[in-house]
DNA sequence: CAAGATGTAGCTCCC
DNA sequence: CTACATCTTG
């Protein structure tokens, strides 16, 4: 049955070699009391900082080194890929092979492949679709339509958002009663969940939350099945067990069932994603769950300075649902964890800024310092400011290559070839490029697909033979039809790069781009021949369209020393010497829809939000806040967070300027309203409501801003440009109208296209 | 059917 | 403010 695991190998268990080995040495007791833990069920209660990820592989180095169990009877399970890419090289480095055949990888990963191998038990293909949110958000719009409720009064992603979170708790729509739905969409959302499972049977598809909870279906009606995985897997490792939600809580206990060999590394101070389905109860609770379980604490942190983990350990300590560890450091205090209060977001950006040059001149390298925010909007004011100063600096998050609308059509027309039932994807790029199957044509198709009860492409073959479409149409439809046939059988002879470049040219998909006049158009280009590119590292179709429903991922540009922006979300795992906190505001951080929507959990787990990122540090933290911020486009004045009253005063440095602010005493903050501060800018806080029209300059406002006008040829990846400042460079690449560009002496730099000009007209 | 104008809702996010 | 959706008009 497996490929990777001869079933004679699997009962010899070896035995154990006498001598300690090296790469057990330098790791502190309890750190070693983790990595030599191997039977029965260990729960490591991992601190910030305290070397978990060492811990995590040099365990599994130790399993294989001692011979306990071969790679392919490890199940390692990480939440992110780019945990599991760490822990692949980190263990390959310490056992000096890479293991082979072991099963590595996100949880979703890891189901993924264990469902294409029994798809057809949940009644689904080998070669179903992945789904994601954009096709998931479609659907449930299309099932609001079918049903005649009304999408603005219950937006398709709060429907999604409720059938998530069923299915992360493991509930499917028959363990559901209609009345659990509330009033969600007059009462009839598990009605509408229940079709959206069906759909997805039809579309031989499925979403994330299925990946599991068929793995469970499959594992609970098939006891020979389950019974394979347990003689497979005889050591479970799960990495960040605070943020397993149930059904992957399930998922682990029905593996782990027979070995009873699972460890759980984890730090209940660090769940902070319990807004998608995330149940901190999981390792609060693993004692009760795992009867017999070693419990071992990590506590001595080797990241950060004294302060930095006072302050951390005095905020996290106002939370009530905690196991309780309490880190130390050997390292002395270092540097207060600086508070600072500025007047608004801007001055907030430039101050930020101005540290950090101040930091680059003494010395500090940008790629040790990270701004850390706590939603992906606030990096804008940091991007104008860096961009202004020329300061590299990288986004991390943000849209990512396979979420770019040429990406996904491209990816659409891939789907349809691997998948021919993937109605979502078919009817994503029926027309696109423009063939006049409008709404109107598409409503024909839907109508009969649903009248037949197939997928829409034989649908589309039906409606070929009859006169409900006009002859025209009738044709393109077939000529589309046909491609696809065509396409499916070149398929089967070659190469999937190919495959994708004739599909991409013969659609006319490339030359609607090459067509197209706007400025995003060459860059758009560039893109699709990146993704055909990117292909050609896959054997074939369907383990490229895998990688990409599950792994999505960016490539990181390497080399480049810039400073990195990102939210607080994004940084755990990571670690920086200096960390800014910008944003500690009341409704800001903590935000106010978590206040609102999950109250006292909501605040605990923004703390510990909060938590994370001042241990993200390693030697100096900033925290500042603003008092007044613009939201929405509209001002609005901002109280200190409480999270900057929590910090021991004693671990803080309150910035001596903070007289901004009435209430912020914490921190050793000073009270008081410091008296009228002049600002020019204060008068265009004032209340300007009436807006001008567009375009149209301000009487008496000391500054306009001229329309940036659009470069008729739009710059090109490669292209050579001047910039006054900068001089020549070349263009890396293009977001908008922001351009990365290589400096040839100024290195790499991120500047706004209107900044620049072509080389040639520069002289 | 397409492009432009107007209106409205959003702002955690990884797989 | 901005991205997206819906409406209007050519």
């Amino acid at each position: 049955m497996y490929d990777d695991d001869p079933l004679s190998r699997m009962d010899a268990a070896p035995p154990p070699p006498a001598r300690p080995a090296a790469y057990l040495d330098g790791l502190n007791p309890s750190q070693r009391a983790a990595v030599e833990a191997l039977d029965g069920p260990v729960l490591v209660l991992a601190g910030a900082g305290t070397g978990k990820t060492r811990v995590l592989t040099t365990r599994l180095a130790h399993l294989l080194m001692t011979r306990r169990a071969a790679p392919f009877q490890i199940l390692a399970v990480t939440f992110t890929n780019k945990a599991a890419r760490e822990m692949r090289e980190r263990v390959a480095a310490l056992v000096g092979v890479e293991p082979e055949g072991w099963w590595l990888g996100t949880f979703h990963a890891l189901a993924a492949r264990i469902l294409r191998r029994h798809a057809e038990l949940v009644g689904l293909k080998s070669n179903f679709t992945i789904l994601d949110t954009d096709d998931q958000i479609r659907l449930v719009k299309q099932l609001l339509e079918a049903d005649n409720i009304d999408a603005k009064k219950w937006p398709p992603r709060q429907i999604l958002g409720v059938i998530e979170r069923w299915k992360d708790r493991g509930l499917t729509p028959d363990r559901l009663s209609e009345s659990d739905g509330g009033d969600v969409a007059g009462g009839r959302v598990v009605a509408l969940y229940r079709a959206y499972q069906d759909r997805l049977r039809t579309l031989n598809a499925c979403d994330f939350g299925d990946l599991l909870l068929h793995n469970l279906t499959i594992f609970q009606s098939h006891a020979d099945v389950l019974a394979e995985y347990h003689r497979k897997f005889r050591y479970i490792l799960v990495d960040e067990y605070q943020d397993t939600n149930v059904a992957q809580y399930l998922w682990l206990r029905i593996l782990a069932q027979a070995s009873k060999n699972i460890c759980c590394v984890g730090d209940e101070d660090q769940s902070i994603y319990a807004w998608r389905g995330a149940e901190i109860g999981n390792i609060l609770r693993f004692e009760a769950d795992f009867p017999g379980a070693a419990v071992i604490k990590l506590e001595q942190n080797y990241r950060s300075t004294g302060n930095i983990l006072a302050a951390a350990s005095g905020l996290i300590a106002n939370n009530k649902g905690r196991l309780g560890k309490t880190l130390w450091t050997s390292a002395d205090g270092g540097e207060p964890v600086r508070v600072k209060a500025v007047w608004d977001g801007e001055e907030e950006a430039r101050w930020a800024a101005d540290e950090i040059e101040a930091l680059q001149r003494k010395g500090v390298s940008l790629g040790s310092m990270a701004v850390l925010v706590r939603a992906g909007f606030q990096t804008r004011e940091f991007e104008e400011r860096f961009i202004t100063l020329g300061l590299p600096y990288k986004v991390i998050g943000g849209p990512r290559f396979y979420e770019r609308q040429e990406i996904r059509d491209a990816m659409a027309y891939l789907r349809v070839v691997h998948q021919p039932d993937d109605d979502l994807a078919f009817e994503r790029i029926i027309n696109v490029p423009k063939r006049g199957i409008g709404p109107a044509a598409l409503q024909t198709l839907y109508q009969t697909a649903r009248f037949r009860g197939t997928p829409l492409a034989e649908a589309g073959w039906a409606l070929t033979e009859t006169d409900e479409l006009k002859p025209k149409l009738r044709n393109t439809l077939r000529s589309l039809l046909q491609d696809f046939h065509r396409w499916r059988a070149l398929a089967q002879t070659a190469p999937h790069t190919d495959l994708a470049r004739m599909v991409l040219d013969e659609s006319g998909y490339t030359r609607m781009w090459q067509e197209d006049k706007t400025p995003e158009a060459p860059g758009r280009l560039e893109n699709l021949k990146e993704l055909i590119t990117a292909m050609a590292e896959f054997e074939n179709l369907g383990g490229f369209l895998e990688h990409v429903a599950l792994v999505m991922e960016n490539a990181e540009a390497a080399g480049v020393d810039q400073v990195t922006l990102m939210t607080l979300h994004g940084a755990k795992g990571l670690e920086f010497d200096i960390v800014f906190l910008p944003g500690w505001e009341e409704g800001v951080f903590p935000n106010q829809r978590a206040l609102d929507e999950t109250g006292i959990a909501g605040l605990e787990e923004e703390r510990r939000l909060a938590y994370v990122g001042l241990t993200r540090a390693r030697k100096r933290a900033y925290v500042s806040h603003a008092a007044n911020r613009r939201l929405y486009g509209n001002w609005v004045s901002a109280i200190p967070s409480r999270f900057i009253d929590e910090l021991p005063g004693d671990a803080v440095e309150a910035e001596a300027q903070s007289g901004l602010f009435a209430g912020a005493s914490g921190a050793g903050g000073q009270a008081g309203f410091g008296g009228f501060r002049e600002s020019p800018r204060f008068d265009f806080r004032a209340p300007q409501r009436q807006a001008p029209m567009r375009g149209v300059t301000l009487e008496g406002t000391a500054y306009h801003v001229e329309a940036r006008p659009r470069p008729d040829a739009p710059y090109a990846k490669g292209a050579r440009v001047f910039h006054q400042k900068f001089g020549y460079g070349t263009v890396v690449a293009i977001e908008q109208d922001k351009l990365s560009i290589d400096f040839d002496q100024s290195g790499n730099k991120k500047v706004m296209d209107s900044f620049v000009m072509p080389a040639e007209k520069a002289g």
